[in-house]
DNA sequence: TTGTGTCAAGCCCAC
DNA sequence: GTGGGCTTGACACAA
């Protein structure tokens, strides 16, 4: 049986749209926030979610059912309520003309959050994960693990257990619809998480575990890809969202930090038989996965400009 | 327009 | 002890 991949999907940026201004990455330093307030806020937003709309239908178009949303859609979120930004009728319209569209959309908030932190990290913590609900409710999207908002554990402080027992109780903090689309993914380190540390998270309070290919092959601790791809698989209730990427330092640059993503795909994904959507964290973005594909995709005038000069360096050896 | 120093948050780790 | 990196470079300002 040939295994089936479902969506194939890529992160936060489409390198083609982003050549033309294309972007929902615009923000600015704490500075500006503190001369500019709320209105430059809300019209950075404004501009950001309606290119986000832009980006969802190039995906459509271009054969893309899965994509995840940037982090920094809200410029200074944590610091104002969607609600109270001026143009917020016109932005909730963008997001909800978003959320009719066919496409299943995804959150990765940063690695700022720490759910089992305490005092103002927790405080800090709560505030981002509430506001990545909130755009999803915007967007009229029915709560679930299908539109995840998948976060790492964070830290260990010390103590994986009693962090794990921390995290599984902060999470009775979060509202329902959060609780509905949390899920927690396997780190690439050895002294963190790996997807069997998250079992118990998921039998404390049923959050579903992401299975990311290339941490779990830099930290597997004792499963083999098989093992912890189908212990992941099991504990969701809607068809998983898993990440993949190939490794910068076994494909591209032996000198890369072992952590860093290549550029591009190389190898087969395995998915064992099972039905999954794969979210690509290659560097290349939308490139990667359209040549993964088989197609031939136009590349900026900026992408070849850069891999004119990767070859140019090759070639000097 | 382009180059460059700098930038909210928490944690871990290489140096 | 400091700075880089993380799911993602982009902003601000000087030249």
């Amino acid at each position: 049986m040939t295994p089936t991949l479902l969506n194939m999907g890529y992160a936060c940026i489409n390198l083609t749209l982003q050549a033309r201004q294309i972007t929902t990455n615009r923000g600015m330093i704490k500075k500006t926030f503190v001369q500019k307030g709320l209105a430059y806020a809300s019209e950075l937003a404004l501009k950001n979610v309606q290119d986000l709309l832009a980006i969802v239908d190039w995906n459509i178009e271009h054969g893309f059912r899965l994509f995840r949303i940037s982090s920094d859609l809200f410029p200074w979120a944590s610091e104002y309520r969607i609600a109270d930004l001026p143009d917020f009728t016109e932005i909730r319209a963008t997001l909800e003309e978003i959320g009719r569209r066919p496409i299943r959309l995804t959150t990765h908030p940063g690695p700022f959050n720490q759910l089992a932190g305490q005092g103002s990290v927790l405080a800090n913590t709560l505030k981002d994960l509430e506001y990545q609900s909130e755009m999803f409710d915007l967007m009229g999207l029915k709560p679930s693990h299908w539109n995840k908002i998948n976060i790492h554990v964070g830290g260990t402080y010390g103590d994986k257990t009693a962090t794990l027992a921390r995290f599984a109780q902060n999470f009775s903090l979060l509202s329902a619809n959060l609780r509905a689309r949390l899920t927690v993914e396997n780190d690439d380190r050895t002294s963190l998480y790996t997807v069997a540390d998250l079992v118990p998270i998921y039998e404390a309070i049923g959050i579903p575990v992401v299975f990311d290919y290339f941490h779990h092959s830099l930290n597997p601790g004792y499963q083999t890809e098989e093992e912890a791809f189908l212990t992941a698989y099991a504990t969701w209730d809607v068809r998983p969202v898993f990440h993949y990427s190939d490794s910068r330092q076994d494909r591209e640059d032996s000198h890369a930090r072992r952590e860093a993503h290549a550029d591009w795909l190389y190898s087969p994904v395995h998915t064992y038989g099972k039905e999954v959507d794969i979210v690509f964290e290659s560097k290349m973005k939308e490139l990667a996965v359209l040549r993964l594909r088989g197609e031939d995709p136009d590349l900026p005038p900026a992408i070849q400009k850069l891999m004119q000069q990767q070859n140019d360096e090759l070639s000097t050896f």
